[in-house]
DNA sequence: CCAAAAAATGACGACTTGTCAAAACGCGAC
DNA sequence: GTCGCGTTTTGACAAGTCGTCATTTTTTGG
């Protein structure tokens, strides 16, 4: 007999109910305080059930990954999709990129855990991909602005270069901006008083490098990062303050 | 009694058996597969002679990072010291760092399990402070060249800008880079061929976006980073090679 | 050679993860 | 209503790990 449609519903919804206190907990306690037996209590079911949701501890970790990771190419496109220079889109990336680290803090965290390969082997490989699948249309979606941005004569990049290493910069440039915010607390000791706002400048000088018209001496590009923030993520940037 | 000099010989050369077993044993199994009764069983000790030494699993690894860690900042004094303008001394620092990475590969997986704080807060403050102060040292070196540039006049930066936000760039850029390297394996498939080369590359291009002069089409920096390879790491090359 | 100090041992308690036989439940048939 | 059968839930359990500490072994100085 089919399982009936309610009976899918609620089990649907326990898994969310599961993923909510698992996130909850990962927050609070970390990795290792990240406890199977806990969770079962805490939404008053046996242990048995939460392993017909998930495998192991560790694909669970993964499940949390990927429900925020499919935000991310999401919100890209939005960016993408602004109305302006190539070099003004790549800016709404910039900002989408920043605020998704900044709406969810914690998804930093669990990325880095599952890159330790001996917990990311732990895993389906079904949930790989489809995190890699994510990975993979956000770069997708920059690359092409890069090309838009050649094709329209904003820029021209070194022998030997492709758009792809660009777009390698840019992600070095902003995944490890985040990792060191996120992990090494006291920033403004070490004399970096408002680090989002470094990131930004030290993108935009990357890409004067690179010759990326208009430059930013020429364009007020902070301006178009709040233009971005108000009239593509105007949502986001609320659920940011009530946060 | 003050135990006698053997002695104490003995005890620090099992301490560094001890790493030894145990930084191969990470490598090869991750953090999950490092176990204190197999290092114990490899070393033919008990497990509680372990402990005289480490006060838990996660103050081994600790202990694994700062062995390491403790490198860095001896590499980047060297090349400090190479011998020419501002920027190709910051050239030499981006050889260095490149080359700690490849000398060291395991010591970013080792890093990157200390950040889980869940792992963090269970070791020692006393090699807590140690990590930092290698990390302290490597940054006090780094913008003590980006100051020697702004006096020599190769380098004004922008209102509101620190030397410090200029090292954060790099620091950014580089940790970012290098993170991708280690843990995305299939980058040939996205496009980039050298990753390593294309650190340098838009490293490169961010200094050059802050009009750090001579900029790079004025000089061959690829050419200083060569120089640097062969004048002040030519044994850590050698090392590298026959590895 | 002996006694006291130091070092090494490994059985043990506490805690986790993941399994699975058994119990409880839901649902249609009668 | 209640019976029977397939499904779901349960929690005791096996296996494995960390860190401790009373006990045993070794070393040392006399």
């Amino acid at each position: 007999m089919a399982t009936s449609a309610r009976k899918q519903r609620e089990f649907q919804q326990r898994e969310q109910a599961i993923l909510d206190v698992a996130r909850e907990m990962l927050a609070e306690r970390g990795y290792l305080g990240l406890n199977m037996d806990r969770i079962a209590e805490a939404l008053e079911y046996s242990k048995g059930t939460i392993y017909q949701h998930f495998s192991s501890k560790e694909d669970l970790l993964m499940a949390l990954a990927v429900q925020t990771s499919e935000k991310r190419p999401s919100m890209f496109a939005r960016a993408a999709a602004f109305d302006g220079s190539s070099r003004e889109r790549v800016t709404a990336i910039g900002c989408a990129a920043e605020l998704f680290v900044q709406l969810f803090p914690d998804h930093f965290r669990v990325e880095q855990i599952l890159q330790l390969t001996s917990i990311w082997e732990k895993t389906s490989e079904q949930r790989q991909q489809l995190l890699r699948a994510c990975q993979s249309r956000c770069l997708t979606i920059v690359s092409g602005i890069v090309r838009d941005a050649i094709d329209e004569g904003d820029l021209e990049l070194p022998e030997f270069m492709t758009p792809e290493d660009l777009v390698f910069g840019m992600w070095s440039m902003s995944f490890g901006g985040y990792s060191i915010i996120a992990t090494s607390e006291p920033l403004t000791e070490l004399g970096i008083h408002d680090a989002f706002m470094t990131v930004r400048k030290n993108m935009m000088a990357m890409l004067d490098g690179y010759g990326w018209r208009p430059l930013s001496h020429e364009w007020d590009y902070l301006a178009t990062f709040e233009r971005v923030q108000h009239e593509v993520f105007a949502d986001e940037c609320r659920a940011l303050i009530t946060t």
